[in-house]
DNA sequence: CCGATATTTCAGAAAAATCTGAAAGTTCGG
DNA sequence: CCGAACTTTCAGATTTTTCTGAAATATCGG
């Protein structure tokens, strides 16, 4: 590997957690070397930045493409494919979400879905559907908030995560003001209109 | 394995997803089958449900241990171990993510804080000191993030959640009334904590 | 169409992970 | 302290994943 200590112990470190995260080493280290280069490489430049085999580097480069992780392009006079990272890394955070809920979510959903209609044999069988009824329903919401939250542009997310667990306060104004659709809170010991 | 066909099919899905997760497909279905399961299980009882070996069993439980995704339970006059999964599923959300973000987002917090203290020798190295900045920023703060909004209780997450993208009309609201004080600036490490 | 340049494919090699059975370890009542 | 009932450990077998080199495929200017 053929790199300054600074740039080779990101990439380690993104070879080990590529694995964690579904993808192989290589393409880990492919990905953070494309996250840290001032310019598109080439997949020889990849080749020769972390000594592994130029097949080795097309198949990871393929599979960011799968990933949406990485653009094409190419440079005037040159017919060999230039890759780069995103430049903005918030949208690299969102296609990584958007990916993953892609691969693991929405299959599990699905499973879910179909285990649903099942009728139980058993009381075994009523149990366990309960509790995948749960999980179900669950990811199911889970899966409702992120195709919400995610058109939110980014500079409103940041305020958001800034604000942090301050919202329930504005949450608690947010019930007074009734923005919330049906559901209603049960008031709290309040001396203003008070029965018996 | 000797399971329902409804529960098998759920079994199966989570071997296969527990790889993606971080964990090998015997701990996958391991979890699977506590999680449908009505009681608490013993370890023979697990080798019948999925037709793995013992050992392999004894090291899945290990595995989930720790996790923190079992609980350990004695039945009287019965010396074996029998293991559940949580009632609640929220707790398990809870605790998936904790240790998530303790295997993958602070050890890579602390790769980028370590690469930042560097000088950087290099106009090449410069630039991805640039780019590891940027994604530890961005880390750190979803990190704060986090830490913050796990002390919300879970009926208020659920009512955040459903308010969805509506929040941003909350936030509106929270930039006229100026909810939005300057934020506590967290502690460096400091092994005297005080109460909050 | 040719030859040069570039990329992809893929069968088998290499490496990594998972799983198993046997043995060792632990804990208990008596 | 013993033996029965359980659990854990671990070296090697098995399986899965990853990686490579060689061959095949594609694309370009001339």
């Amino acid at each position: 590997m053929n790199l300054p200590p600074l740039v080779q112990t990101f990439v380690l470190h993104f070879g080990e957690m590529g694995g964690r995260w579904g993808v192989n080493r290589t393409v880990g280290q492919i990905y953070a070397v494309l996250f840290v280069s001032p310019q598109p490489l080439n997949a020889d430049e990849i080749v020769e930045a972390l000594g592994v085999s130029r097949s080795n580097v097309s198949m990871g480069l393929k599979e960011l493409q799968a990933w949406n992780l990485v653009r094409l392009q190419h440079k005037p006079n040159d017919r060999r494919d230039y890759y780069s990272a995103p430049e903005d890394i918030w949208q690299i955070v969102r296609t990584l979400v958007e990916e993953r809920k892609k691969r693991e979510i929405d299959p599990t959903l699905s499973m879910l879905r179909e285990a649903l209609m099942a009728r139980p044999e058993s009381e075994l069988e009523r149990h366990a559907q309960e509790r995948m009824r749960e999980m179900h329903d669950l990811m199911d919401m889970m899966s409702d908030w992120y195709d919400d939250i995610r058109r939110i542009e980014t500079e409103r997310l940041v305020q958001l995560m800034k604000l942090g667990s301050r919202i329930t306060r504005v949450l608690e104004a947010a019930d007074r003001l009734n923005f919330m659709s049906p559901r209603k809170k049960k008031p709290e010991a309040d001396d203003a209109p008070s029965e018996s």
